[in-house]
RNA sequence: GGCCCCGUGGCGGAAUGGUAGACGCUGCAGACUUAAAAUCUGUUGUCCGUAUGGGCGUGCCGGUUCGAGUCCGGCCGGGGCCA
């Protein structure tokens, strides 16, 4: 009965250039069928895929193929997101022109990728450093400005004065730039910026309709956004004629205020204490600190006396004006307040500039609150603070802004945390911000007859700051208005632009004209699923939706969410391992000793550390290359698909893998010695089938019903083990052996392994697709559908149930699902397990749950 | 500090309020083999017991319920986001 063993390699590969020769997961638009679209976040090409990617493709691969069985038109394409830092980083480490490593890394990944037997549409696939993909965001970028979404104004950035360079916040560490380590300065640029801010309310509010998004994610975004209610009102400065308008999340704790913060870039700080020593010096202290939240909020806070007092609006009390390093002139109207009671930043401002503590909060009574050690931030009632006395904080908030609106001093006033998007980058490797710079005209769009713009390929890299701008002649151009000499602009997009469409890119991707055709645009968006890291909740997702609204109010498109369903997947671990002196190992270096000891490098100790996210610097890097050559695509992709829920983080071992590779291999085994036993031809449905064997085929049913529920919710880890579990039950040999003597057993046996190869073909479509046609089959698998479960054989006709006496169980009992209470009453009190527990009882209740418990109450 | 998520065998994990531990990994025992590998079979929460069986078990304390891993309240621990 031995067969040869599974060439997996020789399988896997003849399978992969079929599915291609015959272009199976090319799609076009077709009116007739339900379209579904299925998106992984594209990959940056690195050169190398990673763990993380199998996870991601090989999730999204079960969703396209699974659907595409059920009947749905289905769309899965592939790109780059090939702009960024790290070609640019490889130009100046290794003398390579950005666009040739790029171009090469796409192609070794793509390769990769292909290993992978994924059923992606090839011929749809795009790379964003491509001119004919980002000359279309230049276009967008124009429309962007004719409509106002898109204006350039001075901000501040992160700027590292060693590089010449801006710097994004996460390249800020430690206050210093990641690569030069120079103390990072906050220093004033025009950039371009993108109107999110227009959005925000829209943005907001359309996240309750993306019921298929993880609730995480839409609270991330919710929060991002920030929005909050709060009054914005003046205070008199005393002795001017001058205010200084203030936005408060807090009216509710105007009576504590103690003193009033300004921006340093305030206009008023400016005009207040440009005659006081020491302010300019001030001033440059405070931008010595970055641009984040985080770095402002863990600054020490600083602050300068402007001399100047302001007066209460309802005390008319003096409370000094300072300038303050935490205030930020971009949120808000770029003053404040200060209320250290309740406010942190502020208490550690009072303390450290000797200013009254003024509690007008008190948690549980109205009694006077006791001295304060830190701010009070929590709930409680309004005290010292005269008509406010007694109150809620709600309600002494809506009463402030009430009195204020009454009074015309101020007016109820909402504020959103999201800024608005700066998308000027200085640097090469990105898509060219199509602006030309004039003496007379200024600005000017670039004419559209023009694009694109397209980067220079002479550029070096040996000095510091943009390549762009240090080209000798690619700047220089002449005005489009007036035709004098003028300068481009040298700054490219961030690389969220290009992110931020592809999705619909992939609907049209030859189009020459437009981005996407409007009614291909129509046909396929919104993507059905989109499946990615959930460290992109907040940015990459929030800027797609953002595009999607800006791009329809510009009439490229009639859709207003991009992802109508996402799923955000766990990381991949690995154990982390040392040598003896502390230095880390690859898991490559290790062996595994008789006696389950490792070690490495010939017998020396290894420590073996926690499971932790897969990083180059710890080593605990497994490379998909050599995973797939040994074990296989498929082995691969069950693996990672069977040992976690996708959305928890997932411990890559080694066990697990083989397990994986021995379980493909058993498959095969299986039903290439089961093959003998079933009928060459289709033959008629037997209209008898034996006990066991109709057993056999209730499995198989309930396996496609299993299955397919575990797929749509995402639960391939329960999907592969239905799978695994009818599996087993075919190869029990007890029952297996005489199958085909059985009444029905070879028609049977033949339809259960029909049914395991098409569950088993969205986790592993090369195996399946060899069993298929091994059971001899002409067809190709990857165009099956989906098998139908038949309703009759989901219907049990005896279930086991526990019998509980008091709650604990006692016995169990076959009954049928609908059996009458009087049939399980007795049936149960003849248990002789339950009379042993009733003994000395008395029945008082008989609760009853048909198909599920019988529980007794006895006492 | 606020909000959210998660705590189940040696490990990854199953379980519409209804027999906790599906499925797998590891370990152990056995079959096959001259031997090993591969494969196959059995077993694997824990304690008592030869066994039928019983006690204890889902981070901790309490509550609701005939019945709680699941629901509610409080605490402890881990993670994420925002401060």
């Amino acid at each position: 009965m031995s067969t040869e063993k599974y060439n997996i390699r020789e399988s896997e590969a003849k399978w992969r250039k079929i599915w291609e020769e015959q272009a199976c997961f090319t799609t076009t638009e077709d009116p007739e069928k339900p379209k579904y679209y299925v998106l992984e976040m594209f990959p940056y090409p690195s050169g190398r895929i990673h763990v993380g990617h199998v996870r991601n493709y090989a999730l999204g691969d079960v969703v396209a193929r699974y659907r595409a069985a059920r009947g749905y038109n289905v769309i899965h394409p592939m790109g780059w997101d090939a702009f960024g830092l790290p070609a640019e980083n490889a130009a100046i480490e290794r003398g390579e022109h950005p666009a040739k490593w790029t171009y090469a890394n796409i192609k070794s990944m793509r390769g990769q990728l292909k290993s992978m037997g994924l059923s992606i549409d090839w011929s749809r696939e795009i790379a964003t450093c491509h001119p004919q993909y980002y000359k279309h965001e230049q276009k967008m970028f124009l429309d962007f400005l004719k409509k106002g979404i898109a204006y350039r104004k001075e901000s501040l950035v992160n700027w590292d004065p060693v590089e010449n360079t801006v710097l994004a916040n996460e390249q800020v560490v430690d206050g210093r730039g990641w690569r030069s380590g120079a103390p990072v300065e906050r220093r004033r640029l025009n950039q371009w910026f993108l109107k999110i801010t227009d959005y925000a309310d829209e943005l907001r509010d359309d996240l309750q309709k993306l019921d298929r998004w993880p609730e995480k994610v839409r609270i991330m975004q919710e929060n991002w956004i920030g929005k909050s209610r709060g009054l914005q009102f003046k205070w008199d400065i005393t002795g001017t004629n001058e205010k200084i308008e203030v936005f408060t999340t807090r009216p509710d704790t105007l009576f504590g205020a103690s003193f009033l913060a300004l921006a340093p870039d305030h206009p008023l700080a400016q005009s207040l204490c440009k005659a006081r020593p020491g302010f300019d010096k001030f001033v440059q202290t405070c931008q010595s600190v970055g641009t984040s939240e985080e770095a402002i909020a863990q600054a020490e806070k600083l602050g300068f006396d402007t001399g100047h007092t302001a007066t209460h609006p309802l005390l008319g009390r003096e409370v000094p004006i300072y300038v303050a390093n935490f205030i930020l002139m971009d949120y808000g109207t770029g003053a404040v307040f200060g209320v250290p009671a309740h406010d942190q930043r502020d208490f550690d401002f009072a303390k450290k500039y000797n200013l009254p503590v003024l509690p007008v909060i008190a948690p549980d009574s109205p009694d006077a609150p006791p001295e304060l050690t830190q701010a009070y931030t929590g709930e409680g009632m309004l005290v010292n603070s005269q008509c406010l006395n007694g109150l809620t904080i709600e309600a002494a908030k809506e009463a402030v802004i009430a009195k204020c609106e009454a009074d015309q001093s101020g007016f109820g006033a909402t504020q959103f945390r999201l800024r608005d998007w700066g998308i000027s980058r200085q640097r090469y490797w990105g898509c060219p911000i199509p602006i030309i710079y004039c003496e007379t005209c200024g600005p000017v769009p670039v004419p559209e007859s023009q694009l694109p713009v397209t980067l220079p390929e002479d550029v070096t890299f040996d000095k510091t700051g943009n390549p762009l701008a240090n080209h000798p002649t690619w700047k220089n151009t002449d005005c489009p208005v007036c035709s004098k000499p003028a300068q481009r602009e040298t700054d490219t997009f961030d690389t969220f632009f290009e992110s931020s469409w592809y999705q619909f890119r992939y609907c049209d991707p030859r189009n020459d004209s437009l981005p996407v055709a409007k009614d291909k645009a129509a046909y396929w968006m919104p993507v059905e699923q989109y499946i990615g890291g959930v460290e992109h909740a907040v940015l990459h997702l929030l800027y797609a939706r953002f595009f999607t609204k800006a791009l329809r109010d510009c009439g490229y498109v009639d859709c207003s969410e991009p992802f109508a369903g996402l799923f955000t997947q766990g990381m991949v671990t690995h154990e982390t391992y040392q040598n003896a002196e502390g230095k880390w190992l690859f898991p490559s270096e290790i062996l595994k000793g008789e006696d389950g000891k490792f070690t490495y490098d010939g017998g020396k100790p290894v420590k073996i550390g926690p499971s932790i996210k897969m990083s180059k610097s710890k080593k605990n890097v497994v490379d998909p290359e050599d995973i797939l050559a040994t074990y296989g695509a498929d082995a691969a992709r069950l693996f990672i698909l069977s040992d976690s829920p996708p959305e928890r983080d997932l411990e890559w071992t080694e066990s697990g893998i083989e397990g994986a590779w021995r379980y493909v291999n058993r498959l095969h085994r299986m039903i290439m010695d089961y093959r003998q036993h079933i009928p060459a031809n289709d033959g008629a449905k037997p209209a008898h089938f034996d006990a066991e064997i109709l057993k056999l085929r209730q499995s198989a049913h309930k396996a496609i019903e299993n299955v397919s529920a575990d797929i749509e919710a995402f639960a391939m880890n329960k999907a592969v083990a239905r799978i695994r579990e009818l599996s087993n039950k075919i190869a029990k040999p007890e029952q297996a052996a005489d199958y085909a003597l059985l009444d029905g057993g070879d028609w049977a046996l033949k339809e259960t392994l029909e049914i395991l190869i098409k569950l088993m073909n969205p986790m592993m479509p090369h195996l399946a697709e060899e069993l298929w046609s091994a059971l001899g089959h002409n067809s190709l698998l990857a165009k099956e559908p989906w098998p139908v479960a038949d309703p009759a054989l989901l219907v049990e006709e005896s279930i086991t149930i526990g019998v509980q006496v008091n709650g604990k169980v006692r016995a169990s009992l076959s009954l049928p699902p609908d059996a009458a209470e009087d049939e399980a009453r007795s049936r149960a009190l003849a248990q002789e397990n339950v009379i042993k527990a009733m003994n000395g009882l008395t029945l008082r209740k008989f609760i009853y749950v048909p198909g599920k418990i019988i529980n007794i109450v006895a006492g």
